[in-house]
DNA sequence: TTAGGATTTGTCCAACCGGTAAAAAATGCG
DNA sequence: CGCATTTTTTACCGGTTGGACAAATCCTAA
């Protein structure tokens, strides 16, 4: 009787296993296509079933891109709740760097998707910029600006430093290929990961001015 | 006799004009869309015509994008090529990164079709990376370490130099909804680009560690 | 074992999408 | 003007897409 599309908790084994596997699915398609440029059929061959199976889990495509992009969004915000107003400033962003880097890296389709919705004006993540991303970087820059004070950080705008980490570090997951296609065959290997840390780490302290 | 979509060069004023309106509303649309979430009778509408009528002007989809993205290369890249060997180092690659935020500001259109094709594994545009952007980086890495081996600018490495301040800059148009949203209704004005470059140019030459 | 719910499949549909064909209208030119 | 050429419109087509629905099958607990 009950249609497990709506419940909001599952409750089979079934559903549980077979919901995971449309949500892992989806994340590949809608990172690789984007919202319209995925189909649910795709997703259900990529999930291993049939299309009105499918959507015997979910009830249209919309609540699968909203399940799956709320689920992720503690993970993907998981790097930055973990800055520690109490440790050393430089540590703290060092680790921050380093942890985006390594998200860029192990979940490369995670930043795609969230990369592939602003891009198009997140019209089905609006909420979430402003309901739970704003609220922490406020709190975030607020730690950060705490931090330039004490004199152990340069004095710089706190919302800007944390979207050129942003930036720079999820361009290594959303513009992968062409980085692979700027370094080419000899230099795309798994060390450009390690590189561009190093990189990064050295550019946010030091800069480039030579001292 | 001869339709337009033959020929290379526009024959009537009609046919440059008409192609030139069809291109700026194809700009409009697949910036947003993506090639796959955009359709032709979008870019019709857009362009104000009929979808039978645009056709008339591009055989079809795949030339309108084709014939916008190569147009708009020479453009996207010229920022880069005036990056000057003769020129002081700090003072050259201060204004790149000035006019990168420009092109941010003043043509964030183009940023986002580049963005937006590259995410999803650039099928479209591989043969340019390879062919025209690839040689392009290389030459100015090279001129960017012949700086370094000066000693006028601290040593790192060039490539991703160059990914960095691609990411960072295009960044404010790429993702312009999540900035907007993060930096909250009172700054999200038309300074933001000019706090932007203020704060990427320190960044990239001072760095963070106080002196 | 078996009834009742859970799951899966096959079938279908209306809207949309890329693109074609041909007729109609507008344009330009001698 | 008269006529050829260019441009626009109308009508249409085959394929795809999101989604509905009911029949068939599977599972599990009593």
């Amino acid at each position: 009787m009950n249609a497990p599309t709506a419940a909001s908790q599952p409750r089979t084994r079934i559903q549980r296993e077979k919901r995971e596997l449309i949500l892992e699915a989806a994340l590949e398609v809608f990172s690789s296509h984007g919202f319209r440029g995925s189909t649910i059929d795709q997703i259900a061959d990529a999930a291993g079933m049939s299309k009105p199976n499918l959507l015997y889990y979910f009830r249209n495509k919309e609540e699968i891109f909203q399940t799956l992009i709320h689920r992720l969004l503690d993970t993907w915000l998981a790097p930055l709740r973990e800055l520690d107003e109490a440790g050393d400033p430089e540590t703290e962003l060092r680790s921050y760097i380093r942890r985006k880097i390594e998200m860029s890296r192990d979940y490369p389709r995670e930043s795609r998707l969230f990369a592939n919705e602003i891009l198009q004006g997140a019209p089905r993540i609006m909420e979430m910029l402003r309901g739970e991303l704003k609220p922490l970087v406020d709190e975030k820059a607020k730690v950060i600006r705490g931090w330039m004070r004490t004199g152990k950080l340069a004095t710089a705008d706190p919302y800007h430093l944390i979207f050129a980490i942003w930036a720079t570090t999820q361009h290594y997951a959303d513009f992968d290929v062409q980085v692979c296609a700027v370094l080419g065959p000899d230099r795309g290997g798994e060390g450009r990961f390690e590189d561009a840390a190093r990189f990064l780490e050295k550019l946010f302290f030091d800069g480039l001015r030579p001292r």
